[in-house]
DNA sequence: TTGAAAGCGCTACCAC
DNA sequence: GTGGTAGCGCTTTCAA
């Protein structure tokens, strides 16, 4: 591996030269630009990471703390460090990633050996201990998801609430007064931060729009597809004309599957709309309107405020909610028999 | 952040005392070392990880490329990056992930610039373009996975030919002659590496053994659970007594509901021997015999190949391959109809 | 527009 | 058993 060293000899100028052609600091006469090119590119010459830690003040590497427990949604979880990923190279930087034990003590080791310049934090828990952790430490700390206590943090996500209300406008708006929410497996509602939000947002917007709510969930640790369908099949029993989903892609198609196997359409029986969901609903077996969750929405603003908490005006702490986007798919109508013959006069 | 001079001061010594007794590299005197760790502890002082780099020959840390590529399936791969990233700090080293196109033009990048000691590949496609770029680099690299060409490569992989055959001999041992295989998607046969390996020898111990195969796989790009109990049902048809699984956790799933479905019973009509399946077996709705693959294996020996060729005595390329192992669970019995009255006096 | 040189914080060699 | 110090390869003043 060549050096600054070698590559300035080639090209016949001083070290400084070079690292200033490069780094675009300083102004370099265009002939000089071009005999430093050809050095760099005869030589192969890649400026040493290590190095550039050293005397500059940038590492050029971002901290991903991801726990990837067991009983997560594995496609989810690994959409969101694919798309923090790209986000990263986007703006030159590379991702180290710390999971299991380590996304919470690797947090510390890297904000002490500085190692990296920033940390992003996925899988964010209501009552997560990399809170503490963020605040102990003068690394920049962006997280992507809200825990419940989250003063003078940087936070960046969907915002849920403002999904969950939408999607429940939208129903009441057509005439449903009879919601069902098939929501997401029991223990996301203790280890994530936002199922939460959106059942409790459903819910209050319900209770404004004086619609009524049940509540259902989609299996225990993992969505389980006989579950979903009881789940289903239980509220659409208890009266629901319209399902509100936010669960997994397999608990989508199973609960289009009980639709179907009562002898029910979307939407002109049953209405449908999916929050928050990152994969495609209209690759389910039937399009589903959606207010999605797209990864690198979040994952970009989280970078950039990671950027931006390293130049000399950091971002204000606080809660960045981005504005959700209804993409309407043709799964929502009037009920079939409307809850109430006032409506329809 | 404090650094070794601070150190130094504090503990009365020189700082390259504070150095070697840290690195251990060098005998230390008890009583200096405790001021040493006293003050290291009073200061919170963690070495400089760009000043170890550029001083010291090593990173500590090792580059993950995985494409990450959304028609894969997301568990199995989620459970490889977890077991690596696992397996690279109990030997001290971190994981920079190079996911997306930096799969590749990270790979270049980090070797040239001296970023990573290290790196190993994940998702190995059977012509992947990563052979190409390893060969070209000084780095090492270690491929999980066992790329057509492999020639000069350093390898690890489950011996998923032995596993295949293996399932076989059980399957021929208790007396079926007709098998199904109910394989991965149609894309996984051309993007990765081991379902063809795992196919191939299902077919020549089959072979071998005098017994017939049928081979269905599991959906196109993602598991189709329709698919699946199509093709389960379309080999039942065809005779098979017994099925060997290559596929998801989903896919297992829907299997066991199509033999249920069809008034069959596992192991008494039906035998099942799942080979490959990086997830637990015994939480199915019926337990299946299993040839696992389990990934922490193939990462620790990977991550343990990566820090030998870091030393002296690098490895020999070539192919390393983890010996199966059999897990029976009960669901492998003769056959109810055996297919030969010979077999049976 | 360019060059010289002082570090950045360590590791490891050479002395003692 | 310990200390001094020369780099590692770069960035960034300060001078010209």
């Amino acid at each position: 591996m060549a050096n600054i060293n070698e590559v300035a000899e080639v090209a016949g100028v001083s070290i400084s030269t070079v690292s200033y052609a490069l780094s675009g600091k300083r102004p370099v006469a265009p002939d000089t630009r071009r005999r430093i090119e050809a050095a760099v590119l005869e030589l192969g010459y890649s400026p040493n990471a290590g190095a550039r830690m050293l005397a500059g003040s940038r590492t050029q590497i971002f901290a991903l703390t991801e726990p990837l427990r067991n009983d997560t949604h594995a496609p989810t979880h690994m959409s969101f460090v694919l798309a923090t990923a790209i986000a990263a190279r986007r703006n030159d930087y590379d991702i180290l990633l710390l999971t299991d034990e380590q996304a919470q003590a690797g947090m510390s080791r890297v904000a002490a050996n500085g190692l990296v310049d920033a940390i992003l934090v996925l899988d964010v828990a209501p009552d997560d201990p990399r809170v503490a952790l963020a605040r102990q430490i003068s690394t920049p700390t962006v997280f992507i998801g809200i825990p419940d206590d989250h003063d003078g943090l940087v936070c960046v996500d969907l915002d849920f609430e403002a999904a969950a209300a939408r999607a429940v406008d939208v129903l009441v708006d057509a005439g449903h007064a009879s919601i069902g929410l098939v929501g997401q497996t029991e223990t996301a509602y203790v280890k994530s931060n936002f199922p939460p939000r959106v059942r409790a947002s459903v819910l209050a917007r319900a209770g404004e729009r004086d619609a009524d709510v049940a509540h259902g969930t989609s299996g225990i640790k993992h969505a389980d597809r006989a579950w979903v369908r009881r789940t289903t099949g239980d509220l659409l029993a208890g009266g629901a004309t319209a399902l509100i989903l936010h669960c997994s892609d397999e608990a989508h198609s199973a609960v289009l599957a009980e639709i179907e196997s009562r002898g029910l359409r979307v939407p002109q029986d049953v209405s449908v709309i999916s929050v928050g969901a990152s994969f495609d609903t209209t690759a389910l077996p039937v399009s589903v309107d959606s207010i999605p969750l797209v990864p690198q929405t979040s994952c970009d603003l989280a970078v950039e405020l990671a950027i931006q908490a390293l130049g000399p005006d950091r971002p204000e702490p606080g809660v960045r909610l981005i504005a959700p986007t209804y993409s309407p798919q043709g799964s929502v109508a009037p009920p079939a028999t409307p809850s109430s013959e006032t409506a329809a006069s």
